[in-house]
DNA sequence: AGCACGCCGACT
DNA sequence: GTCGGCGTGCTC
């Protein structure tokens, strides 16, 4: 557009399906790209201008444009990124664009700094604290006005009077930037030969074309080092790099390595930022002074306009999913932002996902590997626990075994960790007198006894109620009992039989997340023997003095009946038996199961996790399943089940036929209602080369539109099926 | 996503 | 008689 047209098309952040038009004011100049404010209905809404407009809309009904943000305009790689996953996810496109528009503090202009210089001229009279302040200003620099009164020690009005009497000049000048340039020359690694191999790999990447490496290897095997060493080679080649990271909130170890290798904090972006620190980061990332930022999933959407490298740091992590609003896997959206942008992606992990292994497989991605352990220990000894032969008795957890091998450690003045991925008391509380088991009265769940708070809990929509005294159903005096464990009991257990040794509970509802830090540098620091924990212990910490894991209940995430279940099970029990023996220290972990012979605990058992893979590959082969396949599932949802189980029918029924799709269902969610809604699963599978999204798109529209309380929503690549 | 418009229950 | 519940439909 070299010419500004008089209508143009705009992207409204609202969940409609196209472009709407807009007269260009005269005067006003907008390309493709600008960020611009338009009326939409009664309200002022942000839109960004898509381009020519492609519908005919009546013109005596068209708006005006109201205002465009003196700001750069949106890069073509980033609009192009929201039409593809809209097109992908089928959300709306102005709802992909609203992730984009994330900080409206970044569109207003910035505001100057009001600095304070000395001029030449002295004023007659010279108080004592009229010198001290020029003293202060005696470096020859601006000092704003609240640094300068904390400096000189004075009150506002002698700076104000010094200005008035002609010895002090009021300067307006930018502010700093966010975060100072990283400097890719601060503390350059010294790597080892296998990550200079490593590193070499990456390199041999086109910086400038679109490539992938998955960077495979051991936790402690130094694969932050190589990705930084990465990251400085895009920074010095004047491109950005973004980092996402999983989990931001116990991440301050890995921004302090940043801050160490590259001289500066990074910039963060993450749902913790406050609106202004929000609008600063991304302001400096679209006009381009922000050249790294570490983020969580939502950092995908920033504006940047000269990418260069995505690292996505345990790429096979949940977290990277995101399910509210848009529905989208951030891994996969960052393999396509890389490719429109011709950036490099690296995926980091230990237990990389079974589809970037297959992409590696297939040589679509480059397959580094990192094998030795950083600080020369080995993998820990992993061995199972049968426990239908040699269980723990009735009433307790922790095994013979397991227990033996605790009193070792604790012996030898080593620490031992007992996982159970299980939060609260107890999963069930039921009475002895009626059978009534407590369930959530808004969800299918069993409330969950967290006796620490002292409620019963549901997991899914944060019901709580007291833990009540009498059964709520026939009213028996002192009739509840907790079934089955959960963190807080396996605690109350270790107390019983380890009584002597220095205990902690880690677990996200022990407290806030500054209390856990302080509780997991204790632990770092060798204050406690036994450490009792969840999912949360088996992320990125470095225990120096723990020996032992025992793992309570290997078998937990094999219950449902989800394709993922075998990986994900894989994926955290190696993470977790990693704890073990990462020092200089042999390390062991104990996995109790009443499955040994699963294919995860034998790769586990005998340490061979390329038979996991291929095992988990050809099982997915089989059955047509991701990578190999592809599903979307629908959720169908109301208040009555029946209103959401007769809608999925006819939706079943009014589906296309289409060669190699396959569909199942309607069927209860394993979850059946949550928050008061039921839910009803449809699932479509499809080939790899088959377009699912859009026969999806098709097929809905085919149907009438949902009223009432029914709702559809489509997950496109489903993780679980909950 | 907002937000107004519009039609059925408990109250100043 | 009204206030307000949220179902429905529209926004260039």
């Amino acid at each position: 557009m070299d010419q500004t047209p008089d209508i143009v098309a705009v992207m409204v952040g609202v969940a409609v399906e196209g472009p709407y038009s807009y007269r260009v004011p005269e005067g006003m100049r907008v390309e493709r790209g600008s960020i611009v404010l338009v009326p939409l209905g009664p309200r002022p809404t942000l839109g960004v201008v898509w381009g020519a407009p492609k519908d005919q809309f009546a013109h005596n009904r068209l708006k005006d444009i109201s205002r465009v943000f003196d700001v750069p305009a949106l890069s073509e790689e980033l609009l192009s990124l929201v039409d593809w996953v809209s097109r992908y996810t089928l959300a709306a496109p102005g709802m992909v664009l609203r992730a984009v528009l994330r900080s409206h503090e970044a569109l207003e202009p910035v505001r100057p700094l009001t600095v304070f210089r000395a001029t030449a001229y002295e004023p007659e009279k010279l108080t004592a604290a009229r010198l001290r302040v020029l003293d202060t200003l005696n470096d020859g620099q601006a000092w704003a006005k609240a640094a300068l009164v904390g400096a000189a020690g004075v009150s506002a009005s002698v700076i104000e009077g010094l200005e008035k009497a002609g010895a002090l000049e009021r300067l307006e000048v930018p502010p700093p930037p966010v975060v100072m340039p990283p400097d890719p020359d601060t503390d350059v690694a010294t790597l080892n030969a296998e990550q200079q191999q490593a590193l070499d790999d990456i390199r041999a990447l086109d910086p400038h074309a679109f490539g992938v490496a998955l960077l495979d290897g051991v936790t402690g095997g130094g694969k932050t080092e190589v990705f930084f060493e990465a990251v400085a080679d895009t920074l010095r080649a004047g491109r950005q790099a973004l980092i996402l990271l999983p989990e931001i909130a116990l991440t301050h170890t890995f921004l302090a390595r940043f801050t160490k290798r590259f001289g500066t904090k990074p910039a963060e972006w993450h749902s913790d930022m406050t609106p202004v620190q929000r609008g600063r980061v991304w302001r400096g990332v679209l006009e381009g002074n922000v050249r790294a930022v570490v983020g969580a999933r939502s950092a995908l959407f920033l504006p940047f306009r000269e990418l260069g490298m995505l690292v996505l740091d345990e790429e096979h992590d949940g977290a990277y999913k995101q399910s509210d609003g848009i529905t989208y896997h951030a891994r996969d959206m960052a393999v396509v932002r890389a490719n429109l942008a011709k950036a490099r992606v690296i995926l980091a992990s230990a237990t990389p996902s079974v589809e970037t292994r297959n992409n590696a497989n297939a040589a679509r991605y480059s397959h580094i590997m990192l094998n030795a352990r950083f600080a020369e220990a080995a993998m820990p000894d992993i061995a199972a626990i049968d426990m239908r032969e040699e269980g723990p008795a009735k009433g307790e957890w922790i095994a013979p075994r397991l227990a033996r091998e605790i009193f070792g450690t604790l012996d030898r003045g080593e620490q031992a960790l007992l996982f159970l991925n299980r939060r609260g008391y107890a999963p069930l509380t039921l009475c002895r007198q009626c059978g009534h088991q407590y369930q959530c009265p808004d969800c299918s769940a069993w409330l969950v006894e967290h006796r620490f708070r002292g409620v019963l809990a549901c997991h899914h929509c944060g019901h709580e109620q007291k833990i009540p005294k009498d059964c709520g159903a026939c009213g028996a005096v002192d009739a509840l009992v907790a079934v089955g464990p959960g963190i807080e009991r396996i605690a109350e257990e270790a107390a019983a039989r380890f009584p002597d040794a220095r205990r902690v509970i880690l677990s996200s509802d022990m407290g806030s997340n500054a209390h856990l830090r302080d509780r997991f540098s204790e632990v770092e620091k060798g204050d406690y023997d036994l450490i009792i924990g969840t999912q949360l212990v088996a992320k990125g910490h470095h225990f120096e003095k723990l020996t032992l894991v025992g793992v309570l209940d290997a078998d937990l995430g094999l219950a449902h009946g989800d394709p993922r279940a075998a990986e994900k099970t894989f994926q955290i029990l190696t993470q977790v038996a990693g704890r073990a023996g990462r020092a200089s220290r042999a390390g062991r972990a104990l996995l109790q199961t009443y499955h040994p012979d699963h294919p995860v605990m034998r790769a586990m058992v005998t340490g061979d996790r390329e038979a996991f893979y291929a095992h988990e590959l050809a099982a997915r082969e089989a059955g047509g399943m991701p990578p190999f396949g592809r599903l979307a599932a629908l959720i169908v949802s109301a208040s009555e089940h029946d209103v959401a189980m007769g809608h999925a029918k006819k939706l079943l029924a009014a589906a296309p036929m289409a060669d190699g799709v396959r569909l199942f269902g309607p069927a209860d969610a394993p979850v059946a209602m949550v928050r008061g809604r039921h839910r009803v699963r449809l699932l479509a599978q499809s080939g790899k080369g088959f377009d699912l999204s859009g026969y999806v798109r098709f097929w809905l529209a085919s149907t009438e539109r949902v009223s009432g309380n029914l709702r559809v929503q489509v997950d496109i690549d489903p993780q679980s099926f909950m």
